[in-house]
RNA sequence: GGCGCUAUAGCCAAGUGGUAAGGCAUUGGUCUGCAACACCAUGAUCCCCAGUUCAAAUCUGGGUGGCGCCUCCA
């Protein structure tokens, strides 16, 4: 398979580095607030990803950290920790607050049916094995002691630049509002690798060191974390388009330097969900989550869709207008799988099957174009085959694809003519006197009643398997 | 300022040299007490300019717009 690779700018032969296996690694979500449904999009798409991995035989392992140390309040470099901030706010302590955020977390995963990963790492877990590389990487001479604070020196790496062709002289210090440069750095683009000196009296979480009390710079979690579980070669890295630099570049530094060798073939970096004003952030416009969404009548598995009709590698604009034309398209994919399951099934043509999984795989194959994928599953629905033979194929893709689009069409099927059971008294009452109405044939008398129930916020809808009453 | 990504119909989007897939919406029709559902039909020369070529949405050069990154937001 073809998959784009952020280290070479091109779309590259996939080849692990031992036959059928495959170690990837993605960097977890911080808990100290809920995850926005922007923040899932790449979980969504690296999920595609592993599940399609395993779709043609490779053997995945894969692991995320769980960043529960080390964040900040804002953006800019001022304030209270992150963890501790959120802990403040809900009155629970910091570890009580990271547990809670991480359940909320793969909470939201379970809904957008985004497998869990084999290992979740909480880096708060890892302390030794941070303290043990850093220790290493001071033996190499890649860190130095300055203020306190233990530093990565970029400028003994040949190449460290290696997403972008950034010139040091060019790069901005300080962008973010409240960015001070920090005096204690050899070069511009040295990052901390463990802190003792917190410009932050507060932080809570500490812990020994040979340096001192403090704790991990923001990088070196998850080049530990991922070598503990995955040993020194890594196939896959994924993450959102944001942290390739400078979190994924420094990744790659202190991990090649700790190594002595090339680290991670292939990056997998997912584009931006962005708003109309731009990317999408906690702290910017509505704060947009999985429940939010729920709330608002969407199932959870629509923005799996929506995101499925978009590439991985194309930043995506987030619009409730947006979101109602995938849930259309949705809602009639699955009313088309429903009829088919109530179709005479007849036999799984192998012919007809093998050539329209080519479509599928082919599409796949190709950078994982999942838009193209789903354009496959139409054509499943419009070939000239047998049922059986359709939903057999269409139960093959959802295994990447996820979309439960059988389980939903089930779902369809099953729902009783009149929906019967949480309807409130009152509205029961008028539809069963519009249905006498329509028996009558007396359909003023019946429009009339319609109307009286949906202006209580309910729809009126004569299916072909009967009437069917909904909330708005 | 530098670097990277991107620009196809109202919207989502495929397409990487041979005269524009698919989906949603729209509009017209069939069906139905009406409406909805379903089914059939319905639209673009591909941001602009110049170049290469028998042939370009696809390659090259130059613009313009959008998004991202530049010390930790996926």
């Amino acid at each position: 398979m073809q998959l784009y690779n952020s280290l070479s700018h091109k779309k590259e032969e996939f080849v692990p580095n031992v036959e059928g296996k495959v170690n990837m690694y993605t960097c977890g979500p911080t808990v100290y607030h809920f995850a926005h449904i922007g923040n899932l999009r790449s979980y969504i798409m690296e999920d595609v990803l592993e599940k399609y991995l395993r779709y043609v035989g490779y053997d995945v392992k894969r692991v995320m950290n769980i960043t529960d140390v080390g964040h900040l309040t804002s953006d800019g470099d001022t304030g209270d920790d992150k963890m501790l901030k959120g802990a403040k706010r809900e009155h629970k302590t910091v570890m009580e607050i990271a547990k809670y955020y991480t359940d909320a977390f793969f909470e939201d995963c379970k809904k957008l049916n985004i497998k869990r990963p084999d290992v979740v790492e909480p880096a708060t877990h890892c302390i030794a094995d941070f303290i043990k590389v850093i220790s290493a990487l001071i033996e190499k001479g890649y860190a130095y002691e300055a203020g306190g604070n233990i530093y990565f020196d970029t400028s003994k790496l040949e190449k460290y630049y290696v997403f972008n062709d950034f010139k040091e002289e060019d790069l901005a210090v300080g962008v973010r509002e409240g960015v001070e440069e920090d005096g204690n750095k050899r070069n511009k683009a040295d990052f901390v690798l463990w802190f003792t000196k917190s410009k932050f009296d507060d932080q809570e979480l500490k812990w020994d060191s040979p340096w001192g009390v403090g704790y991990p710079g923001w990088h070196i979690e998850c080049s530990c974390i991922s070598m503990k579980h995955l040993g020194e070669y890594l196939d896959i890295h994924c993450g959102g388009i944001d942290n390739a630099f400078p979190h994924h570049t420094n990744e790659i530094a202190q991990s090649e330097a700790y190594l002595g060798h090339k680290w991670c073939n292939y990056w997998f970096h997912v584009h931006h969900l962005n708003t109309n004003s731009g990317k999408m952030s906690k702290s910017k416009g509505e704060f947009l989550t999985v429940s939010l969404l729920e709330s608002k009548g969407y199932d959870p598995v629509i923005y799996r869709f929506f995101c499925l009709l978009s590439h991985y590698r194309k930043s995506l604009v987030f619009s409730y207008e947006n979101l109602d034309n995938a849930k259309g398209a949705y809602e009639k994919l699955v009313a088309k799988i429903a009829q088919l399951l109530k179709a005479e099934q007849g036999e799984v043509d192998k012919a007809a099957y093998d050539k329209l999984r080519e479509g599928f795989t082919a599409a796949m194959d190709n950078d994982i174009n999942t838009s193209l994928a789903i354009t496959a599953l139409y054509d499943v629905l419009k070939a000239d085959t047998t049922p059986a033979t359709k939903l057999a194929l269409i139960a093959d893709y959802d295994k990447v694809l996820s979309l439960s689009l059988i389980e939903k069409a089930k779902a369809v099927n099953e729902k009783p003519a009149d929906t019967a059971e949480e309807l409130p008294a009152e509205i029961l009452e008028l539809a069963e006197q519009r249905k006498q109405a329509r028996k009558d044939k007396n359909f003023a008398l019946a429009d009339e009643l319609r109307d009286k129930i949906t202006a209580m916020g309910y729809t009126v809808e004569e299916t072909r398997q009967g009437t069917v009453i909904k909330k708005k």
